[in-house]
RNA sequence: CGGGGCGUGGCUCAGCCUGGUAGAGCGCACGGUUCGGGACCGUGAGGUCGGAGGUUCGAAUCCUCUCGCCCCGACCA
């Protein structure tokens, strides 16, 4: 393509809007432009970008047996009231009525219009496996779109389903589609992870989420250092070197703390009670099936809690911090002086059911201190065991970096911040139950087809790529997505010798199986030069003064070196570097 | 949905507090000088100040309502 008459609309200042450098990136660069909150316009520049990311999915998924299909993006409402999901999703789907006044909605995903097919289709068991895909646009109302690709309202996606006659089928489907996601994020230039995740409302037995390490992501995950130990912070555990207590007296002691309200201070002088050796009590009111009441979240004193964890461990559909005066009609003192010990006696005193769940991180202390539930007065000599009616022991502790691996003996973890791009699932029978998708078996039986779903979102790929690959200059496309391949700037348009040279030169490089951009601009060459770092092609050849010599310049983007090359070897030392991987 | 911020030429912003009829830089058009890391000079085009209502002789500016966008939180297969 020739710049002059190619639609590339830099930005020299970053938009007021974009926070995330990716999103400023993509805007600069000219990739796309916003139309709506999370709804954006692909650019020919970010069109050439998202075809070759899907080109990538297209081949990973053949490569593992995938047929690919191109379904409907509206889809009556009929189908999704069979599976349940019309009622169990909310505000996030995206809900019409035809003229007729009949309910349909835009998809979100597609289990439902594939399981629709299968249904209608797979009759045997002879017919399985199956492994169908699409690369197609979704739609999600998200409460909160954001982070310019990041989080949308519509997104292409790739989405695959396989259907296999039982669940060892299933556990192999399940492992090519993984060992394809490997793939497909290596060849994309995207750093990941693998964790374990839950399946959430998607339903099934197991899941997989791929994440990219990038400060602009959602999620924290905990990785070890040795082993592939891998967790989303809401699921990580850790192994913590144990605590020998020593003997405390035969029964709990009241001291008087005045002015004491944090770990911190018990812990200074004249106290001296480290944190390690202190409980923190921490009051919540959870909705438990519906209801709202009273948790004690118990904890090491210099742990933090992980709501999430706390959520999950007592089934809470929400958990929030209580209110000072909820704490104090609770427990009869202030955050600061609060304790377990005779909490269930207090609250009771009150009327209220109060319900203790202990984090494992106090299994078996002895002889700790903790709020006497009376301001200004600690207890010291607890022991948990005999001191404390705990209800519940669960993994409430939020894991930070550089603690033990929980699964290999010589790692530690390491704590970063992460962005979903990809997330696998053994859907088993959920839809193809609701649904009556069923085959027959070699003896003759009909069975519910095992199904699993396999997402990966287009703009998250290109998303995390611009965030593992960019420098202050600009984006530094990697070689596999990269819209074109190598960019010619001819330094001076007007210049005869130069244009010419420059014309040639694109025209050989074309010819050669490379996707050039001429920059044929009447610009000044420093305009050319900043453009060209902006919208991150690979490789630039500076066609310039030293052509004299029959000599252009080779600027590797990366590197941010270049170098001189003769004319007559500049194709085939580009084609080599540009189709190279990565 | 809760909290915060912002809507003024294509872009980045000033002006608003203290009402007097709209500005700068970049970009764009034309002319000239430049020409290897976002040149310079001159001339010029371009704005219902998000929208509606109100106060006032007069509203970008004050008041009310409303719409949109961004950020934090909640939420998020």
């Amino acid at each position: 393509m020739r710049w002059s008459q190619y639609f590339i609309p830099t930005l020299r200042e970053d938009p007021a809007d974009a926070e995330v450098i990716s999103h400023k990136l993509l805007l600069r660069a000219g990739v796309v432009r916003q139309l709506s909150a999370g709804i954006y316009s692909y650019l020919p520049l970010g069109q050439r970008i998202a075809l070759k990311v899907m080109q990538i999915l297209r081949e990973e998924m053949n490569a593992v047996g995938g047929q690919e299909f191109y379904l409907p993006a509206l889809h009556p409402a009929e189908i999704w009231q069979e599976s349940g999901r019309w009622s169990a999703i909310g505000d996030e789907m995206f809900r019409l009525k035809d003229r007729k006044g009949m309910d349909m909605c835009l998809g979100m995903t597609h289990e439902e219009v594939f399981t629709a097919i299968a249904r209608n289709e797979l009759r045997s068991y002879k017919q399985l496996p199956q492994v169908w895909y699409q690369i197609q646009i979704k739609f999600r109302d998200e409460p909160r779109p954001k982070s310019g690709l990041m989080r949308l309202r519509t997104f292409i996606m790739k989405d695959a389903y396989t259907f296999d006659v039982d669940w060892e089928g299933l556990d192999k489907s399940f492992i090519d589609q993984r060992e394809a996601y490997k793939k497909i994020f290596a060849r994309c230039g995207v750093q990941f992870s693998i964790v374990e995740a839950s399946s959430g409302s998607m339903g099934g037995s197991e899941s997989n989420e791929f994440v990219a390490r990038t400060d602009a992501g959602e999620d924290f995950i905990a990785t070890c250092t040795s082993c592939d130990y891998a967790a989303n912070l809401e699921k990580a555990t850790s192994r913590l070197p144990k605590i020998e207590d020593e003997t405390g007296p035969d029964a709990p002691e009241e001291f008087p703390t005045p002015g004491v309200r944090t770990i911190e201070d018990l812990a200074r002088a004249p106290y001296l009670v480290a944190a390690n050796q202190q409980i923190k009590t921490l009051v919540y009111v959870a909705t438990i099936e519906g209801e709202s009441r009273p948790v004690l979240a118990l904890l090491r004193g210099d742990h933090p809690l992980h709501e999430v964890k706390f959520a999950d461990a007592i089934g809470a559909t929400a958990v929030r911090p209580a209110h000072p005066e909820e704490i104090r009609d609770l427990l009869g003192a202030s955050a600061g002086s609060l304790g377990a010990v005779n909490a269930k006696e207090n609250a009771r005193a009150t009327k209220q059911q109060l319900i203790i769940v202990a984090d494992q991180g106090l299994k078996d202390r002895r002889n700790m201190t903790t709020g006497a539930n009376k301001d200004d007065h600690h207890i010291r000599g607890v022991n948990l065991e005999r001191d404390i009616e705990v209800d519940q022991w669960a993994d409430l502790r939020t894991v930070e970096s550089g603690e033990a691996c929980p699964r290999c003996d010589s790692g530690t973890l390491e704590v970063f911040k992460a962005m979903e791009i990809g997330h696998i699932f053994k859907l088993g029978t959920k839809y193809s139950d609701s649904m009556g998708a069923h085959v027959l078996t070699a003896d003759g039986k009909s069975v519910p087809i095992v199904m699993g779903s396999y997402g990966i979102g287009v703009e998250r790929i290109i998303t995390a790529a611009i965030e593992q690959n960019h420098d202050a200059d600009g984006i530094i496309w990697p070689k596999s997505i990269t819209p074109f391949d190598v960019i010619v700037t001819i330094t001076n348009i007007k210049d005869e010798k130069l244009r010419e040279a420059g014309e040639k030169l694109y025209q050989d490089l074309q010819r050669a199986g490379l996707e050039v951009l001429l920059d044929d601009r009447d610009e000044r060459a420093g305009v050319k030069f900043k453009d060209a770092d902006l919208i991150g092609i690979p490789y630039r050849i500076t066609v310039g003064k030293k052509i004299a010599d029959e000599t252009v310049e080779l600027f590797d983007r990366r590197a941010k070196q270049s170098e001189d090359v003769k004319l007559v070897d500049i194709v085939k030392r580009v084609q080599t570097l540009a189709l190279s991987q990565p």
